[in-house]
DNA sequence: ATGTCCACTAGGAGTGGA
């Protein structure tokens, strides 16, 4: 089985490539952020044709996170929840869905802009919401992954630049607090658990060139339970998505692949 | 190099967000 997370940065921009992903990746399940469009303009007919049921939940303009199940591993994916709780002005940020014996939860975490901004206050307390929520709300003995675009970087090796940006924002201690107590729940980053000393990153800066000279950060991660990492095969990040298309703009995320013994 | 891309409003280019 194949997992997938990727912030398209605007599925209504992003369509065509997205699609041309899933016939080119075969993937199972793919956790999407920033969709950028409100449930009722999700674009169903599109995926059901690729032979995907998309789960979702959205809103207009900004955020907005889903789940594509292939119809062949799981004709009836199910929502378990949407929206964290108490954190709803922050926008539509979070899906729990169940699909082929699996909890998949989509996450978007703020951006958090600047450290002075008052959204890096809210970044930090909706992450220590997420942990509360998947202390709470996910089945930890169950075979779960929480998968998406948290915008922080988890160790330094994940930086560019770690000596640059060191307490910068996604590369603060507040942030990555958020990410340890996930790590303490019992999930494992299971591209860092194959990879231990790889550098690869997930997202660049559209300017400068960033990403031909290499200036990214990998903050898009996929955690999963021990039932899960066990079944770990391979991790990978498809830099080749974050590459111009038959002239069509990627997203500025690459997609990340969790590749699973079948069970 | 604050260098790009996206959505929105508006009816063309500016604004806010990432």
């Amino acid at each position: 089985m194949r997992l997938v997370t990727w912030n398209v940065n605007s599925l209504t921009a992003r369509l065509d490539f997205v699609l041309d992903f899933l016939a080119a990746r075969a993937p199972d399940i793919v956790c999407l952020q920033e969709l950028k469009l409100t449930d009722d303009a999700f674009p169903h007919l599109a995926f059901e044709q690729a032979g995907f049921r998309a789960l979702t939940h959205g809103q207009a303009q900004w955020n907005g996170v889903g789940v594509l199940v292939r119809r062949d591993v799981d004709p009836e994916p199910k929502i378990v929840a949407t929206g964290l709780p108490g954190h709803e002005s922050m926008g539509a940020r979070l899906i729990t869905v169940r699909a082929a014996g699996l909890s998949v939860t989509s996450a978007y975490v703020p951006n958090g802009k600047t450290l002075e901004h008052p959204d890096y206050q809210a970044k930090v307390a909706w992450l220590r919401g997420l942990d509360d929520y998947v202390e709470r709300r996910v089945e930890r003995g169950d075979a779960a992954i929480v998968a998406g675009d948290f915008n922080v970087v988890p160790e330094d090796i994940d930086s560019w630049d770690p000596a640059g940006h060191a307490g910068d924002i996604f590369h603060t201690a507040a942030e990555r607090e958020g990410l340890s107590r996930l790590k303490d729940l019992g999930f494992v980053d299971l591209f860092r658990d194959k990879h231990p000393d790889l550098q690869a990153f997930s997202w660049w800066d559209y300017r400068a060139g960033a990403f031909h000279k290499r200036q990214g950060l990998r903050i898009d991660l996929v955690y999963g339970t021990e039932r899960v990492r066990s079944r770990v095969r391979d991790a990978s990040i498809d830099r080749d998505f974050r590459k111009k298309r038959e002239g069509r703009t990627p997203s500025d995320h690459a997609p990340v692949i969790i590749d699973l013994e079948d069970t």
